[in-house]
DNA sequence: CCGTTGACGCCAT
DNA sequence: TATGGCGCCAACG
């Protein structure tokens, strides 16, 4: 039994695609709950792209700490390891951040409803 | 079963 | 510019 998650397969789905999309984010790049939730169809579910990200810490092959809110302010660091565990991934990527905030955020930002379609 | 919380974001004031 | 309210919806007590 084991339903360590209780989601329908409507919502598999959509935790599915999230995964996805943010496994196509370059290195280097980052991009926002928000844009995430938009190109999945559910602009206003941004919430639930965040809870995704929780429960994909269980797959090594999602880059969590490439997504961050639309201010390019890194809004879940406290999820992971160490509270400067993303930070340092991000730097080691060539994203310049500051104070938790993604300085060049215009720069290394990366829109799935732009960049990939 | 109901009220709160939360890796968010948009809009009104 | 800053603050507060609301939508969204799964998980938790």
């Amino acid at each position: 039994m084991s339903k360590t998650i209780s989601l329908n397969d409507k919502n598999k789905d959509f935790f599915h695609s999230v995964y996805e999309v943010v496994r196509l984010i370059p290195k280097g790049r980052v991009t926002s709950y928000g844009a995430i939730a938009k190109y999945l169809g559910s602009a206003r579910s941004s919430r639930m792209v965040g809870w995704a990200m929780n429960n994909a810490h269980d797959l090594n092959d999602v880059p969590a700490h490439r997504v961050v809110n639309r201010n390019g302010l890194l809004t879940g660091k406290m999820h992971f390891s160490t509270p400067l565990t993303m930070e340092n991934l991000l730097k080691e990527e060539g994203v310049v951040v500051l104070n938790d905030q993604i300085v060049n955020f215009a720069q290394v930002y990366w829109d799935p409803n732009r960049e990939l379609l």
